[in-house]
DNA sequence: AGCACGCCGACT
DNA sequence: GTCGGCGTGCTC
């Protein structure tokens, strides 16, 4: 077909769009020269677009119709991908069950890194600047080489104002060979790992061994769990392996949630090495990060540290994956590409042949069986807090204390509000204490805004999102209610859009913002912080709240999470965790370890620095103290958690879920469909029912109308498949979908493992 | 995902 | 009469 062009090759090419899980890739011709190989990326016309697309395939011939074929528009002057990458672009795509192009998109950064990094041109004097003076220039000529004898290399226009000449005048001398000028990157080189300080970095005996042990696999994939309370050294412990893999000409990166990317984080990086990682991050200049991405595809040994995305470099030459606080929900992404992290920066390890780091002081209920079944090696580094250090920590029976309470009904939205409301007197007199001795308490509550529900008095509506189903909360900061689903806010009213009264509407429970109201209203003189994640919306923000708790400026603080993980915080001697129900018996199975992480991450920074605190009255080294507000005081978890049993309440939840058939011991994919037409939804279903596989060891439960029916005018359903470790869900899955069509009008997302069940 | 084509309501 | 709403279909 192709006979009078011979020079011409075909190609198969995937593209980075999203809008198919069957086909992956386009065919096109391209010139024969380029001399296309598997990997390499090129530019190819899409549509009207034209965009960056990958080779695959060199193809003998094609079932495209001839004319429909185009030609590829030029090749990059980058390395192709590595084979590592492809790899793991094919298996995350099987494992997650997602579009091709939606993962390539990930990894290719929709093209903006491919072309080489912009490039600036510095002016500076020849060598034979000298004898130039002697020839016949004109006098601003002369002036201009004058001048310059003392000025570094510089660009034409910083040039022209540092010297007053006219930037014509020095282009026109350039082009007349009497200056020379040369490119340089627009971003300083990046810092050679080679160049690495070594002696700064001294280890006790205890992460020795960590590290001579793990040492002794750092040629091949293996998973290792890094177990140990802060302030056990694990980011030593780990620093020092990243160390020798960068020096040994390998490359590494290193995950952190986002809030544990710090100052801090990277002034012990710098302290250690005497230079800085490569850090990957939304903040990060585009010509920086232009430049990090593409010396890790062309292999040079570097460090890397980032959230999320910092996965999807190009690595050529990947030797080493940290994921630290590997149990932090935050790396289950949920919007857009779905896909845990931590799990596929073990699904990168294995196909680089490359060992991955996970680290926790409180390991996710996923490492730790992978751990205990000796898929992961397990190394656990002492505390300089045992266990006799963490606080006590008591429970508060709030089903007795209740009626000591008002009780959990409407109440007035009159700003008197009555104090010894959501805090026992447990609770309010432990404060009372820290207030008396100088010392600091954090109230944890994990409600945003002032109250999650208003009724209204005269009709009982309760306010609620106009395009979702579910309540608006009132964010009295603010002056607005909210839906925490969809982000829709309204101007804060007490007047009720149902039946019309005036001034009806009533505010039920506790936020953050009231509880803080409640506690300004028992300590006046107290100096309150209030910490929630829509208050705190900038890093900034948390980190000056941080550092005003470090330095004492705050008495009581209150939030909803715990941001700037790591801080020690020497005078907080007290955590109150007002509603340990609300996390433990939602209909998530996953509530109660995040209780228990959220707890123990707590309790360890309550009461640690003994240093300050000294002793008590009776000669005792003082402990700090956690209340756990509950009416489940007999709930398994919260028993272990008392006893500062971590291990224990590990093996005790293991057993709970491998009872229920739940992660880690049971597969589990959530389809979520949602279209605006409802009909058209319910034929999808029908379709999916009729095709409905049945294996063994696998229930498909649905179609259940999501609990919130309603997101942004669409309607939604979901269906939940649940099956045995041993069964490939993911094929099981997939070969069911394509049986059935999709109109375009119905979207369906597939949540491999999912974390949120709303 | 974009982008165009195409078929029905309110307007310069 | 048209402008423009978004449902539908296509991209080598």
């Amino acid at each position: 077909m192709f006979e009078d062009n011979a020079d011409r090759v075909l190609i198969r090419v995937a593209v980075p769009l999203a809008f198919s899980r069957q086909q992956i890739a386009y065919d096109y011709i391209c010139p024969a020269h380029w001399a296309p190989t598997k990997g390499m990326l090129i530019e190819v016309p899409v549509g009207k677009r034209t965009m960056a697309g990958l080779v695959l395939d060199l193809l003998d011939q094609s079932d495209v119709a001839p004319d429909k074929l185009k030609a590829a528009i030029r090749r990059y002057d980058l390395p192709p991908m590595p084979d590592g990458v492809l790899r793991f672009l094919d298996k995350m795509t099987g494992w997650t069950l997602t579009a091709y192009g939606s993962v390539l998109r990930a990894l290719l950064a929709n093209g903006q890194y491919m072309d080489s990094p912009a490039m600036r041109r510095l002016v500076c004097l020849p060598e034979e600047s000298q004898s130039l003076i002697d020839e016949k220039l004109s006098p601003a000529r002369k002036k201009l080489i004058q001048a310059m004898a003392d000025l570094p290399p510089m660009g034409q226009s910083d040039l022209a104002r540092e010297t007053g000449a006219s930037t014509s005048l020095i282009k026109a001398m350039v082009d007349a060979g009497q200056l020379s000028s040369y490119a340089v990157p627009r971003q300083p080189a990046l810092p050679k790992t080679a160049d690495m300080r070594t002696d700064q970095l001294v280890l006790s005996d205890d992460q020795h061994q960590v590290v001579d042990g793990i040492s002794q696999t750092l040629d091949h994939f293996q998973v290792h769990l890094l177990d140990g309370v802060t302030g056990s050294g694990k980011t030593e412990t780990y620093l020092d392996l990243v160390r020798r893999t960068a020096q040994s000409g390998k490359q590494v990166v290193i995950l952190l949630p986002e809030i544990a990317l710090t100052d801090g984080w990277l002034k012990r990086f710098q302290r250690w090495f005497g230079q800085d990682p490569q850090i990957w991050h939304s903040s990060v200049s585009p010509a920086r990060r232009h430049q990090i991405w593409q010396a890790a595809l062309s292999g040079v040994p570097m460090v890397v540290v980032g959230a999320r995305s910092a996965l999807f470099l190009p690595f050529a030459a990947l030797g080493l994956i940290v994921v630290d606080e590997e149990h932090d929900a935050s790396f289950k992404q949920e919007d857009g590409l779905i896909y845990q992290a931590r799990d596929m920066a073990v699904l990168r390890g294995s196909v680089e042949n490359a060992p991955v780091l996970l680290a926790s002081a409180t390991p996710s209920l996923e490492s730790w069986v992978n751990q205990k079944q000796a898929r992961y090696s397990h190394w656990q580094l002492p505390g300089r807090y045992g266990a006799a250090d963490l606080p006590d920590i008591h429970l508060v029976d709030m089903r007795r204390k209740k009626r000591d309470f008002a009780p959990a009904s409407p109440d007035s939205t009159s700003p008197e509000i009555k104090p010894n409301k959501w805090l026992s007197p447990a609770i309010q007199e432990a404060l009372a204490d820290r207030l008396i001795r100088g010392e600091q308490s954090l109230l944890y509550l994990n409600r945003r805004g002032y109250a999650p529900m208003a009724v209204c008095g005269d009709c009982g509506a309760r306010r609620s999102c106009v395009q979702c189903d579910s309540l608006l909360v009132t964010h009295r900061l603010a002056g607005k209610m909210r839906c925490h689903q969809c982000g829709h806010a309204e101007i804060l009213t007490l007047d009720c859009a149902a039946c019309g009264a005036e001034d009806s509407l009533q505010l039920v429970g506790p936020g953050v913002e009231r509880l803080a109201d409640e506690v300004a209203l028992l300590f006046p003189e107290a100096r309150l912080g209030l910490m929630s994640s829509d208050i705190l919306a900038s890093k900034e923000h948390a980190q000056r709240l941080m550092g005003q708790m470090m330095a004492g400026e705050i008495d009581i603080l209150i939030g909803t999470q715990l941001a700037a993980k790591g801080h020690h915080f020497p005078a907080l001697t007290f955590v109150g965790v007002v509603d340990a129900d609300i996390g433990l018996f939602g209909g998530d199975f996953r509530a109660c370890e995040r209780t228990y992480q959220m707890l123990i991450q707590v309790a360890g920074r309550a009461g640690r620095d003994k240093s300050k605190l000294g002793v008590d009255e009776r000669g005792k080294p003082r402990r700090g103290l956690a209340l756990i507000q509950t009416s489940q005081p007999d709930h398994p978890v919260l028993e272990a958690l008392c006893q500062g049993d971590r291990d224990r309440f590990l093996a005790l939840e293991s057993q709970e879920r491998e009872k229920a058939a739940m992660p880690p011991f049971g597969k589990m994919v959530a389809l979520i469909l949602t279209a605006r037409d409802s009909a058209k939804l319910s034929a999808v279903c029908e379709a999916l029912q009729a095709t409905r596989p049945h294996f063994e060891q696998t229930q498909i439960y649905g179609p259940a109308v999501a609990p919130i029916a309603m997101i942004r005018g669409r309607h939604r359903v979901r269906f939940l498949i649940i099956s045995a470790r041993a069964v490939a869900l993911q094929q099981i899955v997939s070969d069911w979908l394509a049986q059935v069509k999709m109109p375009a009008t119905v979207h369906l997302t597939i949540d491999v493992d999912p974390y949120h069940f709303f």
